[in-house]
RNA sequence: GGGGGCGUAGCUCAAUUGGUUUAGAGCGCUGCCCUGUCACGGCAGAGGUUGCGGGUUCGAGCCCCGUCGCUCCCGCCA
């Protein structure tokens, strides 16, 4: 709300009076000698000069406190009129967010008074002279966990340089800088190069939609931001750069989630001469790097692997959250015979199984939460979700009358059943049976608020190297075209190619998919027959594609591979948040809209008639 | 593109089944008082187009339709 003029007028005539100084920019003698976060009680007795913004204001009357803010922490001031008359009948004009610089002298706070809540709460800075640097409005929220923390996240990206004021805001940033500080000092050290790979690249429709700039020299003609700089770093490799890494940012024009923003940044990387092995050991000497500098924890390497195939028939997803049970267990030979047709008929059809999950202790779900896992099931491709309440010693479940001896003897044991046990099933084609479970484990554990601790890392490798994708009636790469087959199944190629291994592996923390990479292909005709074979891409398409690559390869291209984690996830796992805009200093809503500048805006028409554009807003 | 949630004072929220006040509270803000506070305290006060537009009704913050914004999810996206 704006003030109305006759009290704006006032509020500065207050201001005025006590005497701040409109006319003068930016002029000051007051230097600050320290941050308001490392006074302690060795300095007692220093005079000192800090400089920051007034975080809070005790005014009582005959003395006034002031808790100053900086970067680094708060550091308790005061003003007392038997001490400095002028500075303390300043002190009384000051209010929240005012920047000022303190001259005075670190005491000793008097007993009874020390605050245990502040690491600089032992002492506090006796105020000779105050200069009010630049006064505030009132801040649209408060500058504290009470306040910003709560605000609605719109103001919050409004005001976004008040918001990153905050002490755990600023904390993440400081961390973010710390993180990439540590990895840039590990690829140094271990013989990697930082190359800055183009902004403006070339478009390739496959993969994500991307974001498009005109090009004014070049009409009609287009770039456009890389999603990756996948292609580049390769060419890099073929120029003998051997060990490359980056923090890359990232572009996709894609639907925004908590995780994912149309720009980020990966930790990217590639290199020459290596295999799978030499991948793993650098990355999990990094994440350790990492670890120990931004949480001071030792975590344990190597890290567990695991097939695809196994992360998928276990957990029903490709990035596994290893830290609690409740995993899929099959039942498709044990209900070969069944009389629940349900079962049997998933059984009986080509690629059909039944598995089922024990959700323990969730036998007391309510009707509504069985309703909402069975949508949650329907929505994922099931037909239903069968369940079993295991109840007063009983078998609670409308199918359970169709079960034999001998099927409820496997439940039992495979499943481990026991009194207050909720047990879901899936019964479909494997791939939905995968899905649903996989998700319903997900969610029942966060309904059961099962505790989850820890860092599992894990890579998961042993990814098929092509999907067949049902929309589109073709095979397409499962992580990118450029990624090699494992060596002893290339020969499949021709005959069954789904059956064939990537030599691609993920790195998964905690059920969070940190990154990926490959093995690349490396030579010319490999490449050429994946497009054109494997993948179907048309001679010219691919050659008007990747002409260049292919032709890249033909001038002695090393073998080599490489990785991209994403930073912005990493920061997020690392500061304990599960929405990315918290590590990224200026973030965009679910729209891709910028709050704070608002962009993207419309621009001027000779903008338009440069870039040779005419807009049709109507279809 | 689809589905869910939210939108009331600067901020966070309340407001019984659609029906008595002038739409309330806490924080913040303004003024006065207060010399050891640290969530300072006390007294007084200002502050509202209930996101916006339409409709139903004797009567709408509440119901309906549309629209805008924020958010979560699916599709999409490594």
């Amino acid at each position: 709300m704006e003030r109305r003029p006759s009290e704006i007028k006032k509020s500065r005539d207050r201001r005025r009076s006590a005497g701040c100084d409109y006319g003068i920019e930016g002029k000051t003698e007051m230097k600050r000698t320290q941050n308001c976060g490392e006074l302690r009680a060795a300095q007692i007795g220093k005079k000192v000069t800090l400089a920051g913004w007034v975080h809070a204001r005790r005014d009582l009357g005959g003395i006034v406190f002031i808790e100053l803010r900086d970067r680094e922490g708060n550091t308790q001031l005061v003003f007392d009129p038997q001490h400095n008359k002028a500075s303390w009948e300043l002190a009384q004009s000051l209010r929240s967010e005012f920047v000022i610089a303190v001259e005075g002298q670190v005491r000793q706070r008097p007993e009874g008074t020390i605050n245990p809540k502040l690491p600089t709460g032992e002492v506090e800075l006796l105020a000779d002279t105050l200069e009010i640097l630049n006064p505030s409005e009132t801040p649209p929220f408060q500058i504290d966990e009470s306040g910003g923390a709560q605000a609605g996240e719109d103001l919050r990206l409004q005001y976004r340089y008040l918001d990153l004021r905050r002490p755990s805001m600023a904390k993440n940033l400081k961390l973010r800088h710390k993180v990439a500080k540590t990895a840039r000092d590990y690829f140094d050290a271990n013989g990697f190069l930082e190359v800055e790979t183009p902004i403006l690249f070339k478009s390739t429709p496959e993969g994500a939609r991307e974001y498009l700039v005109p090009s004014r020299v070049n009409p009609g003609k287009f770039f456009a931001l890389p999603q990756s700089p996948q292609q580049f770093k390769q060419m890099l490799m073929v120029a003998g750069v051997e060990r490359y890494f980056q923090l890359a940012k990232c572009f996709r024009d894609e639907d925004l989630r908590a995780d994912r923003q149309p720009e980020f940044t990966q930790i990217d990387l590639e290199m020459s001469f290596i295999d799978r092995e030499d991948m793993y050991a650098l990355i999990e000497g990094l994440l350790a790097q990492v670890w120990l500098a931004a949480r001071g924890e030792k975590i344990p390497t190597p890290f567990p692997r695991m097939p695809y195939i196994e992360a998928m028939e276990r957990f029903g997803v490709d990035k596994p959250d290893t830290r609690f049970g409740m995993e899929l267990v099959d039942f498709t030979a044990d209900f070969k015979e069944s009389k629940f047709k349900v079962f049997r008929s998933a059984v009986d059809t080509a690629g059909g199984v039944v598995k089922a999950l024990n959700a323990k202790g969730f036998a007391c779900a309510t009707q509504g939460q069985i309703e909402q896992l069975t949508e949650t099931a329907k929505s994922f491709g099931a037909k239903g979700l069968a369940f079993i309440k295991v109840e007063g010693g009983e078998w609670k479940s409308p199918i359970v009358k169709f079960f034999s001896d001998a099927e409820k003897a496997a439940l039992t044991s495979k499943l481990k059943i026991e009194e207050g046990d909720l047990i879901l099933f899936g019964a479909d084609q494997r791939e939905i049976v995968w899905e649903v479970l996989g998700r319903i484990r997900l969610i029942v554990a966060d309904i059961l608020k099962l505790e989850r601790t820890g860092w599992n890392f894990l890579w998961v490798v042993d990814f098929p190297l092509i999907t067949f994708d049902r929309e589109a009636n073709r095979y397409l790469s499962t992580h990118h075209p450029f990624t090699a087959a494992v060596a002893e199944d290339v020969p499949l190629l021709d005959t069954d190619p789904t059956k064939v291994r990537g030599q691609h592996y993920d790195i998964v923390l905690n059920g969070v998919e940190l990154g990926g990479g490959s093995i690349r292909i490396h030579q010319p005709d490999v490449q050429k027959k994946v497009f054109e074979d494997v993948l179907k891409i048309p001679a010219d398409v691919a050659q008007s594609r990747f002409g260049y690559m292919l032709q890249a390869f033909r001038y002695g291209a090393p073998p080599h591979g490489g990785i991209a984690l994403g930073f912005d996830r990493l920061l997020a796992i690392l500061c304990g948040t599960s929405n990315i805009r918290d590590v990224i200093a200026f973030p965009k809503t679910a729209k891709a809209v910028d709050l704070m500048t608002n962009s993207p805006a419309e621009v001027e028409p000779k903008q338009l008639r440069d870039l040779h554009i005419k807009l049709d807003l109507e279809s």
